[in-house]
DNA sequence: CAATGCACCTGCTCGC
DNA sequence: TGCGAGCAGGTGCATT
């Protein structure tokens, strides 16, 4: 489900609908889900009591900052299937429920995670929050940044020899890209998923910062929705827009050309293009 | 060191 | 209808 879009829009969602609230208890269902402290009863008491006092995001990480004037953390990582939803304590469970936070008397914080590869994690005051949730210390610039130049993405790209679909998904090349918007974002530039990074000209790696940039701001434009089969915090939506111009589209016309779309793995994940629009 | 393959899970879809 | 194979939006670790 989630790839930066996504969980930008899920960020919003918990910005409006969770702030400055008590957290009165919570509960665990799937241990596995916390990663950070070793003892879930250790993690629901040490979130109990906290209000939050902003939700970032970086990459595909959400962190809560909680209310102090040395804020601890909560982190939590969608991974594939994860959801996080804003419910009343009175609403059934759901069979995929991993995780219960409880907001004063009425509202709950829901992780339902089907999968069960998402996580969480709690971060204490004064301790660097890279050392407790260690994907983020490999994790690149944001592609909003200011700091995703032409120049830093060129210099990150000569010094890899791999496909640039492979590229894409390495989190510390650009953060937040995922199997949907890589392979989106190559069509729109016009290269093939199979170009290796060193090959690409200054062109072309223009052509594909822009691409990147374009292809997310219009997702979160329309809330994350236009290819995901999401639901926001407040559960609404689930739309699948098949806006796709070739993920998932398999042995379809091309919307541009007409020619098939192929579809081939590469670093193990499926790779969708079309031969005539992208070389 | 960089690149690759696979494990981690549950559930759905497809072909036989 | 049943069954196995293959697939799914991500990441971390072992192996080359």
């Amino acid at each position: 489900m989630p790839e930066l879009p996504e969980v930008e829009t899920v960020r919003g969602g918990l910005n409006q609908l969770t702030l400055s609230q008590e957290v009165t208890g919570g509960d665990v269902l799937l241990q596995r889900t916390i990663a950070y402290p070793f003892s879930v009863d250790e993690f629901i008491d040490k979130v109990k009591g906290n209000t939050i006092a902003t939700w970032h995001r970086r990459g595909k990480y959400l962190l809560a900052e909680l209310s102090s004037s040395s804020p601890s953390y909560l982190g939590v990582h969608l991974r594939m299937t994860g959801q996080l939803l804003w419910l009343t304590q009175d609403q059934p469970l759901h069979k995929h429920t991993r995780v219960r936070l409880f907001f004063g008397e009425k509202q709950e914080l829901r992780f339902v995670d089907q999968r069960t590869f998402g996580q969480m994690w709690y971060v204490p005051s004064h301790v660097a929050v890279e050392s407790i949730i260690t994907g983020l210390a490999k994790l690149a610039v944001d592609p909003f940044s200011p700091e995703f130049t032409v120049a830093y993405f060129a210099d990150k790209l000569k010094k890899s020899r791999r496909p640039i679909k492979t590229g894409l998904l390495d989190q510390s090349m650009v953060a937040g890209l995922g199997n949907i918007y890589a392979d989106e974002a190559l069509f729109k530039s016009g290269i093939l998923p199979t170009t290796l990074c060193t090959e690409l000209q200054l062109p072309q790696i223009e052509l594909l910062r822009t691409a990147i940039i374009q292809v997310l701001s219009a997702s979160i434009a329309v809330g994350g929705t236009t290819f995901s089969n999401f639901l926001s915090v407040k559960g609404v939506n689930g739309n699948y827009g098949g806006e796709a111009w070739v993920y998932n589209r398999t042995g379809e016309p091309c919307k541009i050309c007409g020619n098939v779309i192929g579809r081939i793995k590469l670093g193990g994940r499926s790779s969708h293009f079309c031969s005539q629009c992208q070389s």
